[in-house]
Parts: structure tokens; C-alpha cells; sequence
DNA sequence: GGATAAATGGAGTAGTGAGTCTATTATCGC
DNA sequence: GCGATAATAGACTCACTACTCCATTTATCC
């Protein structure tokens, strides 16, 4: 997979958050309810969002956490960057450490395409693109099941 | 990264393997030798590669691990299946089981470019480019450092 | 100012991937 | 057949990621 577990969480609980409430506080219970986001370690994630700067946070009462930032500034790349380091993908696909244009690694020239693709796609993905495409699939997914009041789009 | 660490291991151990003796076999040691690859651990992971029909082996003296097809019918792909299973190429990137065209993640339509680039790499590149390649650079190594007889190429 | 509600901090646990080590088995040369 | 050689098998350790839990801090409401 492209990104880690926790990686991938950070995803989803921001994509969630942004479809919740955009700009106010969100509590990390009510942001895991009715997913499989597991809210403990979510709360530890978001610390770390929080130093990053991408989140800011509230205690007490009304508090919660919100988007340090309107949505179409967060960057899919800020992400992964905040959570994973940006710095592993652009290391050699083998894990070489000597590996540049004179030394080059197997793969050298043949990946870096691969690579600018998936930077590409990093940096041109933000959040309210993420989120408009999850506020779809729920709302998809209360069609199908209209009995559900808070459908499970996570599992 | 792209792969584990074991399948790093295992790209850099088959692309060497081809360079040392495309046709005969090869003792781990020798393989290891002036470089980083933990033997042990690479005797491990030929074993799965052995079990995955891209290796034979033999024991004995005059024994060791050969390449079970001709380097040009060997795609990287086959390596990263064989060690890492390339199922986990093709799943959701941000993890999810229902991901589909109908229960899209928020990803799902902007990444597919993201995999089928990566699928089309892992398929056109074979082990006798990367050998070539393998061997350009450590040739490159030794007019460098003209007074190595084995340059140290992977560290 | 007391009760409640929320994040914060950090210790502790579990599982997995990476790596080591040793004993066993098969093969070859003599 | 015997000794050397090399893969094979599996137990074991180590480190790191994923995850839990609880005590503390801070804020709000009454």
C-alpha cells in the first residue's frame, strides 16, 4: 500500500471531518461513530495533525478538533507528509542510500515517472476533493439503505 | 516505499544473482559478499522465492540458488507478488474493504492513474534490464575506485 | 466553585516484520 | 562410506507500528 495504516486513518478521519463540519469543532467520539476508526488511537493521530498544523484543537466543553485550514488548502501531500514523511518517497525504490544519476539503482531511470506520479497525485489532491467524493458515498449508501439513520461507510 | 524491505532485498539479491551467473548457481555467500545483504535473512527469503517457483536450488557442494526462468522472464512484478503479493497493489489506498466504482473511497477515480502506472512499471521491467543496469553501475564503481577488486555497490 | 466534558500525555500491550542462530538434511568429491 | 559443503527448517530475538488505557489538564456550564 501506498500509504501506512495510521497514515491512512489520518485520511479518513479528515475527509470525515470535513464532511461533518467543515469549519467548527468535531469531538474524536463523534467523528469514529458508526466507522471502524478506532478512537483511542485516532486521538493520538490527531495530536500529531495538530503539531503539524494542520488541525487545531479544543478542550472542554464545545471543544473538539477543526481544519486548521479551509479544506481546498489541505493537500492529500500534507498528509501523508505530517503523518508518514514525505522524505520515503522520494528515497530509491530499493533502499539504496548511494543512488543519483551517476550511481544509479536498478530502477533508477525506469522509476522516476512512477514517482512523479504519485507526487503529482499527492499534490493535487485536497481535502474538500476527498470530501465532496465521501459526502457522495454516504450519501449513496443512505439510499441503499434507508434505514439507517448513520450508515457505515468505513468497514 | 514501494516495497518492503524484504522485497528490496529480494529485487537486489535477483538482480545480482543475474549478474554473477544468469545460468548456474550461486551460493548465498557469495551473493552477499561486498555488500549489505543480510545472508541469513536472504537465505529466508530465497526459500519463498524458491517455493515460488522463481528460484531452484541445489545442495552441496557446486550447489546454491539458481534463476528458475531466463532473466527476460522475469518481471519485477513476479518479485513483488512472490514477496510482498501484489494484492496489496490493488486494494483501496486509503484501506477500505467496500471500495468500489458504485462505494467509491474518496481516492478511488483520482488514484487509478497513480496504480496503473505503478502496475505498468512493476509489468514491462524484467530482471535482465535491471541486471544491465545493475552492471553499468558497478562497473562505473570500479573506475572510480580502480583499487577495489569488489566494489561495494549496495550500501 | 463544582460537575462535566473534552483534549493531552505518557505508560503499557500486542502483533508483525526484520533479522539471527542452530540443528538438520541432501549432495558432492574422495 | 566419510567429510565437507550448501540449502532447509524452524525457533528465537529485536524493533517498530498499531493500539489501549488511565491519569492529568483545561475549558465550559450551571
Amino acid at each position: 500500500m501506498l500509504y501506512s495504516t495510521t497514515c491512512s486513518y489520518a485520511i479518513r478521519a479528515l475527509a470525515r471531518l470535513a464532511v461533518i463540519r467543515p469549519e467548527g469543532y468535531v469531538r474524536i467520539t463523534e467523528l469514529c461513530e458508526g466507522t471502524d476508526l478506532p478512537s483511542h488511537f485516532l486521538a493520538k493521530i490527531f495530536r500529531d495533525l495538530v503539531g503539524a498544523g494542520l488541525l487545531t484543537s479544543a478542550k472542554g466543553r464545545g471543544g473538539g478538533f477543526a481544519l486548521a485550514k479551509r479544506p481546498n488548502e489541505i493537500r492529500l501531500y500534507d498528509i501523508v507528509d505530517a503523518v508518514d514523511g514525505i522524505k520515503a518517497y522520494s528515497q530509491c525504490v530499493v533502499g539504496l542510500a548511494k543512488c543519483d544519476a551517476t550511481q544509479p539503482c536498478p530502477q533508477h531511470d525506469q522509476f522516476l515517472p512512477v514517482r512523479k506520479e504519485i507526487i503529482a497525485y499527492l499534490e493535487s489532491t485536497t481535502l474538500d476533493q476527498m470530501s465532496e467524493a465521501l459526502a457522495k458515498k454516504m450519501e449513496i449508501l443512505a439510499l441503499a439503505e434507508p434505514t439507517n439513520d448513520l450508515p457505515i461507510v468505513n468497514e
